[in-house]
DNA sequence: CCGCCCCATTGATGCATATCAATCCTTCCG
DNA sequence: CGGAAGGATTGATATGCATCAATGGGGCGG
């Protein structure tokens, strides 16, 4: 065989091999996947995917974070999701990005194009497992987060952010701990349908309330965690239905 | 062959057949989805998931509605979708739902056990592509209802609803103009991040503005569409990113 | 057909967060 | 090292929506 052995490809220590549109394929078959991506290199600030443009490309996180946004007219923006190294985005119903995503910190990321990409899905069927596994995971996480923007205040909302942030660094093999923001105030209340000031705020609360100390704007340690951790997870009910007529609900047959 | 033909069953007439799950399987096919369906059937008010309960089944609904719901210890609660005929609930990659699904009018639904659902997944590969593209529709819509969630007002989170409704009765194929809502007011404010009063009011200054009429308290006629329109949607950012620096999105190599 | 009950509507008031405005702090560059 | 600029924080005020409270109306059962 004289396809390039798997060692030598880039993807063989890539963050992103274990993650999402990368994990879908056995080492053997990588380098048909390596042999579509683009990589490519944006500064704070760059633009990944623009928002009402063709939705043509594919976007897989190598390094640094990056934002998926929606932007009006009148100025108003929100921020949809946070994006982390092996995260990926692009994927849409739409012809046109009806999100743009923007790097807020210098970003590593291979491109795809999508027709390109669903030739090789077509080609490789676990591919689509894989990728339905991982949007599921997503509307999971996207249910949390209407829950959060329907039924939270601005306190519940920043401590919620603050346990979410600390819970990807985890995911990332990172200690959870020392918290550290790699977005300004402005993204987080974009985030939480807040406002820069009452983040603020929320933040000189909870230090206030010594739950975190503040070691910079950007390095947050989380002193208390019970305490931010129930200002964050709003517990489900917890003995939901008790009186609810059974033949409602006739799990078994 | 000794298969049940694709005409003798009853999927061969039902509204579920050219959506999602049902879709994803052809004619002679068919059988072995049925097979695996158990037929339910959910007064006004029945639960179809328990949240918080084993996340073991899914749901295709073959006629009524129903909301898919969370709900917290201290009685705080937000709808985060609703389903119509032809919408299916209940994939999920957590253990146990965190979410419940309610029947808001009677449901005729078809339940499937997610274990041998996700056998006749692994024999029909394809099925696997059609969930992917459903759950991308999902996550575009769930993308809307954040941004509806996090930056807009009450009367434009109240005409988006309306818009909303209307269109899905389009895409069932029927009228979209009189607007009819199986919801109580309490299930829009839930979904919306209201209250009950907010939505009544935003109701009652739509009706005063002359944007719409309340046949009744479920029976809604656009009557000025521009102006509902204006309300619900608010446009994108018409020429994004025109000083960006174009090294920042190189679109071609 | 009446009356009750649930839900929607409308009104009055309070509060959380937005908005407007003024420092403060950090970083970067001369 | 000094000064400017952008972002964060803190303060004062305004406002939109929640909350509390009362009235209205439609549907269902007696």
């Amino acid at each position: 065989m004289s396809i390039a052995p798997y060692a030598s490809l880039p993807c063989s220590r890539c963050v992103a091999r274990e993650s999402t549109l990368c994990a879908s394929l056995a080492d053997d078959d990588m380098h048909r996947l390596y042999g579509l991506a683009t990589g490519q290199r944006f500064e704070a600030g760059g633009l990944l995917l623009r928002q009402e443009g063709p939705a043509d490309h594919v976007f897989s996180l190598r390094s640094g974070h990056a934002n998926v946004f929606r932007l009006t007219a009148d100025g108003k923006r929100q921020i949809l999701a946070f994006l982390f190294p092996g995260d990926f985005v692009g994927f849409t119903s739409e012809d046109n990005y009806h999100y743009g995503v923007a790097a807020i910190t210098p970003v590593e990321a291979c491109r795809f194009e999508r027709t390109r990409l669903e030739l090789l899905i077509e080609e490789f069927p676990r591919m689509d497992r894989k990728l339905r596994f991982t949007l599921t995971r997503a509307m999971d996480a996207s249910f949390e987060l209407l829950f959060t923007l329907g039924r939270k205040d601005a306190l519940q909302k920043v401590a919620s952010f603050l346990w979410y942030i600390s819970y990807r660094q985890r995911k990332l093999g990172q200690p959870d701990n020392p918290v550290h923001l790699p977005m300004r105030r402005a993204d987080i209340a974009d985030f939480m349908g807040l406002t820069v000031e009452t983040v603020s705020r929320a933040l000189s609360l909870l230090k206030q309330m010594k739950a975190i100390r503040l070691r910079s704007a950007y390095e947050v340690e989380i002193v208390d965690t019970d305490r931010l951790r129930s200002l964050a997870i709003i517990v489900a009910e917890p003995a939901p239905w008790l009186h609810e007529d059974p033949d409602y609900y006739p799990h078994k047959d």
